[in-house]
DNA sequence: AAATCTATATACAGACCTGTATATATAAAG
DNA sequence: CTTTATATATACAGGTCTGTATATAGATTT
């Protein structure tokens, strides 16, 4: 991939994260990316393109991350559920972190019929349902609900950690995450 | 209040909250609500008016619909503690529920310099600290750190249901909060 | 050295948005 | 009936945004 290319990506998900996805024209983007709307406009079809692109990019960046993180270190089903929040809460804070698209792109994009809405609407599908293998696999009962009340959990300490470096939120999402998954193992 | 004043104001809060604050015009909101823009003006200095307007009505509807039925209905403050996710399902789930417009105004206004955002903000900081004077009352220990994970469970909630109604995500809410609140209580 | 590819600089069309100006209707009150 | 207050109709100024058109500079290849 081109480095303006990934330079347009990385600005424009800084941007996206931090001043909002409809309030940041793609002039600024090209601006603090140091290049022209000229080449955005050759690799992006259109602004909503680099939008996709980027929640493409982000999400299966955490994914890979996250699922490497977990088969490297645990071994057991069981152990992963329980690894998964220690790992989401070093992604969140390490400095690399620029927020997860999906949330973000959602409240922003709340009509069904917009693209943007619905792949970040299927993102958070899918790690809703990565989260539910988890838990089958750990046996757990009501995988989806679990599953359900994990992402509630993530979502929310990932907007309040977005909203506000340092909040503490993913700290007490952990503890909480601990309790529910204890009470859905034991019947 | 004028009629029109309110009419304005309940068509505004259905609009961004179905559509997005910064994607509906004010052009739109007075042809929904049938009347004009000089009328709209009249009434609201400016578009940033109407929206922290309809924040702080949203808002306080809430805030003394939950105080109300939780006074009514409970007199031991353990009590208060495990119906307030009763009623706040009883809220969503009701056909007037028409979202928590701070969720959605923090996301779509991150700049922290927004009169919308510290609005949003402060707004979401006011309902967490009305859940920990509960969780104070009923003798939990770090009530903040509860207060901060129902909050979590109830943020995540409300914008699952606001972007697909009838998710079912607020019962399972519920359930968690249920375990985290009886978790909280026993050390 | 000539041709070609890539990026820049700049201007602009067309759409949309907020907020205002002006003129008109309607209805209540004196 | 006349005055006054309230709402409408409509047009428009000024700004921002996306996306494109045109001309130019630099660099690589032939």
């Amino acid at each position: 991939m081109s480095t303006l290319k990934s330079k347009i990506l990385v600005v424009a998900t800084d941007l996206f994260q931090t001043r909002g996805i409809n309030s940041t024209g793609v002039d600024t983007i090209v601006a603090v990316a140091g290049t022209t709307k000229m080449t955005l406009y050759k690799y992006f079809r259109s602004k909503e393109d680099l939008i996709l692109e980027v929640l493409t990019t982000g999400h299966h960046d955490f994914q890979t991350w996250l699922s490497d993180k977990l088969n490297t270190n645990t071994k057991k089903p069981s152990e992963k559920l329980q690894k998964l929040f220690e790992f989401i809460e070093e992604w969140v804070t390490s400095p690399n972190f620029r927020g997860m698209g999906f949330i973000k792109a959602s409240a922003e994009f709340p009509n069904e019929e917009s693209p943007v809405h619905q792949l970040s609407s299927e993102q958070s599908r899918q790690f809703r349902q990565y989260i539910s293998s988890l838990a089958s696999e750990a046996n757990i009962q009501d995988a989806d609900g679990l599953a359900l009340q994990l992402s509630l959990l993530f979502e929310g300490a990932v907007q309040a950690e977005q909203m506000k470096r340092g909040s503490g939120a993913i700290k007490y999402a952990k503890k909480a995450a601990k309790i529910l998954i204890d009470g859905a193992s034991t019947h």
